[in-house]
DNA sequence: GATATTTGACCTGAG
DNA sequence: CCTCAGGTCAAATAT
């Protein structure tokens, strides 16, 4: 049963535990190092980062999104039109009908053709809810961008060298390279083009886009040296497992980790985490190798507070400075608009956002637009309908107590 | 002492 | 109804 496959994923964990190996000559695997925790806020949520930068926060997703409806030269497409290319290709195709998909492929099989949010509770991933008016280059069929795609993806030997002979490789791992690769990409351009962050503007500046993906990492940090991730480094397109790095829970919010269980699915524990802003009910789930490389973080619901600054710790929680309105129950910052599900992003291999639901849901917060760029009355009816109280959860405990 | 993490137990929902 | 798995709680422990 050890089968899960997915498991062996190839991550190397050696090399990941070194960080920095810059092995001589070869540039193989460029070390992940994120900047502390202040860039990465600043390069996705809490906006305030660069001057330049809007002054709203985007979600990482808007950024994405528009980044790439705003860029069409590099033609890069989001992480969506990605993933529908990556589904719509042949292989994908194949492997669709192969049967192989697990219960992510379903999920992916939905999006590609609708394209909305599963409302159910069902996962968002990244880059799915673009706004319509980002979806626009939305494109019927893929085309590949230049330093990365579905199509060099899928034209890599990761997918196919392990998958070509069989299309064993389960979707769920098709998939999860996919998400890293795009998300890395994603990663980047946004950075680039909304963020001028210092450290990204430096990489981005002196390097081209495709030299980015291992610059990234580089962008140095200051003192927090995240681990370094396989997929990350060494070129995308033989890299076959997707672990990105970075600490599993930094992305600007500030989180509490209140448990950590293994999930059957994958070999790799899961933790756990809550925004440890007191009434946010943002929570994430992070899945790491033992390694504690990330290999997957699925958010759920949105913070209803912006996040800390980067100097301070949480508590200060609704101290923000400028921050314009931040309407509790209802941030309907434009920007945020189609995403900014919290503000994740700092994690790159599988990122996943979840819309509360049901008992996630207390606060209700999110809006159908900022959950999904498609209204989807759904979600908002749940989330009423269910939050009837505060944002207290009144959860199990209630059978302890009555027994 | 306060806060965060760890970890075993418990609860809930799905099959 | 039972079992399994995922998610959460909260005491213990660590920082």
């Amino acid at each position: 049963e050890n089968g899960g496959g997915g498991g062996g994923e190839t991550v190397r964990e050696g090399d990941a535990a070194a960080p920095v190996a810059p092995r001589a000559g070869a540039p193989p695997r460029p070390t992940i190092t994120l900047p502390p925790r202040f860039a990465l806020e600043s390069l996705f949520h809490c906006g305030g980062g660069g001057a330049g930068a809007s002054e709203v926060s985007p979600g990482p997703l808007t950024l994405v999104s528009s980044f790439f409806a705003d860029d069409p030269e590099s033609e890069c497409r989001s992480f969506t039109q990605l993933l529908v290319g990556a589904m719509n290709s042949p292989v994908a195709a194949a492997r669709r009908t192969v049967g192989s998909a697990g219960e992510q492929g379903k999920e992916v099989e939905k999006r590609s053709s609708g394209g909305e949010l599963e409302s159910g509770g069902g996962l968002v991933l990244l880059g799915q809810n673009r706004p319509p008016s980002l979806a626009i280059s939305q494109p019927q069929y893929f085309t590949v961008p230049p330093g990365l795609s579905p199509a060099s993806l899928l034209d890599s030997p990761a997918f196919f060298s392990s998958g070509l002979g069989n299309f064993a490789m389960s979707h769920q791992e098709v998939l999860a390279q996919v998400t890293a690769q795009a998300a890395q990409s994603q990663f980047r351009m946004s950075s680039q083009a909304e963020f001028p962050s210092p450290f990204l503007t430096t990489a981005a500046t002196t390097s081209s886009p495709q030299q980015l993906i291992p610059k990234i990492p580089t962008l140095k940090p200051i003192d927090t040296v995240l681990e370094s991730a396989e997929g990350f480094q060494s070129d995308q397109r033989s890299q076959p497992t997707t672990t990105i790095v970075d600490k599993p829970v930094h992305d600007g919010y500030n989180w509490r980790k209140y448990g950590q269980k293994v999930v059957k699915g994958s070999e790799y524990p899961r933790s756990y985490y809550k925004c440890t802003n007191p009434n946010c009910p943002v929570k994430k789930k992070v899945e790491r190798s033992v390694d504690g490389q990330v290999t997957e973080i699925i958010y759920k619901g949105q913070h209803n507070h912006q996040c800390p600054l980067p100097n301070k710790r949480a508590k200060e929680g609704g101290s923000l400075p400028s921050r314009s309105h931040e309407t509790n129950g209802n941030l309907d910052n434009p920007n945020l608009g189609s995403l900014d599900h919290d503000g994740n992003f700092g994690k790159l291999n599988n990122i996943k956002v979840v819309p509360i639901t049901r008992k996630d849901q207390e606060s209700g917060y999110e809006t159908p637009e900022q959950i999904s760029g498609s209204t989807d009355g759904e979600e908002v009816a749940d989330v009423k309908a269910d939050v009837g109280d505060d944002g207290e959860r009144e959860p199990k405990r209630r059978n302890m107590a009555a027994s």
